[in-house]
DNA sequence: GGCGGAACTGTCCACCTGGACAGTTGTGAC
DNA sequence: GTCACAACTGTCCAGGTGGACAGTTCCGCC
């Protein structure tokens, strides 16, 4: 135990009555995201979470299921507007903060690629991914739309994969400035066909 | 063990006299792509080596080792031409048969994908995620130039980040076509910058 | 205050794991 | 055949883990 993390753990409140729940599925995410699922273990979440371990068990059950609804909260809490602007039309607006956000909480998007990663070996997952997918997806047409962009299926697909990409290598490389950078060259591809 | 594995543990043969380190290295490629890293013990690739799973320690030493030697040996598998027809300027060409490639074998880009996120915590992966992601993106450079299009930093790095999530994509969700249809639609937004 | 139920704690236990290590086997050189 | 060394085997052990579970605490209702 580092320093830096006995400050985190001096930090970090421990859960009023109640709040056990919820601090799991935020230490879960943690965990995950900083030491990989290896070490997502009853002890080391419970640790993270000031609570005793004995508690994993008692709300969720199995280790597997407080995954899945770790899986749920975090997707739950990330969704968000793939538009600064919903619906203007602006195609500077599209992707706009996504970079920072990224910059930001880095952790939220590393505990997604885990366990969409998780979810070829853990059916159960797979419906979530699936799902949020699937949502940007539409939203992100619908943006295009709005640009006067008819965009079909691949084209979606394509640019949803892009950002999808570039997020991904900003997590693991952490080069904001490249990602940033990205994002405008695909606004750039994608300003002739408006 | 359900039936499958079983049968696939008939097929394997034990490794002759001397070539129990490169067993053990396809087999840690495929615990983790199949298993996740959770499951990499010195048991399990072992078992899925077909030698006794002291042999880990004695050629690797540590587990940790272990894994540094299985990127290695994966990334060095895996790199190939990114185009069919390498400095032709064939735009076709340009990662033509990747997605088939992916579905063929999704176990190699699994696995990347899992260090790739595990070099986040482990530094000592990170040059080697660094170095194959930089000789992918000269390669896709050169290829672009040849192509006729003058690709800066930014461009190069958005083309390779769609491949890559597409590829991301296809592997976690499986859906080949869609991969397949957002390479092309790649193409046809770079056609014009030719 | 008493009660019931949920939240929480901390102990227990069977099993698993990383890795050390003594002993065995295989190989190539002489 | 002998020797040296590398490859390999399988046992051992300290520590960790998932999860069960009895007991404690908290809370809201009466």
């Amino acid at each position: 135990m580092t320093g830096t993390e006995t400050a985190a753990m001096t930090a970090r409140p421990a859960p009023g009555y109640g709040e056990g729940r919820q601090a799991l599925l935020a230490a879960a995410v943690h965990v995950v995201a900083t030491r990989g699922l290896r070490h997502l273990t009853y002890r080391s979440v419970a640790q993270e979470a000031r609570v005793a371990h004995g508690l994993v068990a008692h709300h969720f059950g199995t280790r597997d299921a407080l995954l899945e609804a770790a899986l749920e909260f975090s997707l739950a809490n990330s969704v968000g507007s793939i538009s600064a602007a919903p619906g203007s039309g602006d195609l500077e607006a599209i992707f706009a903060g996504v970079v920072e956000m990224v910059q930001a909480n880095p952790d939220d998007q590393a505990f997604q690629y885990e366990l969409i990663l998780e979810a070829r070996r853990r059916p159960e997952l797979r419906p979530h991914v699936v799902q949020v997918y699937a949502t940007y997806r539409q939203a992100l047409r619908n943006e295009l739309d709005a640009a006067g962009i008819r965009a079909d299926d691949a084209l979606v697909h394509l640019v949803f994969a892009a950002v999808d990409g570039l997020v991904f290598q900003q997590v693991c490389l952490g080069d904001p400035d490249a990602a940033g950078a990205g994002v405008k060259r695909l606004r750039d591809l994608l300003r002739p066909l408006a």
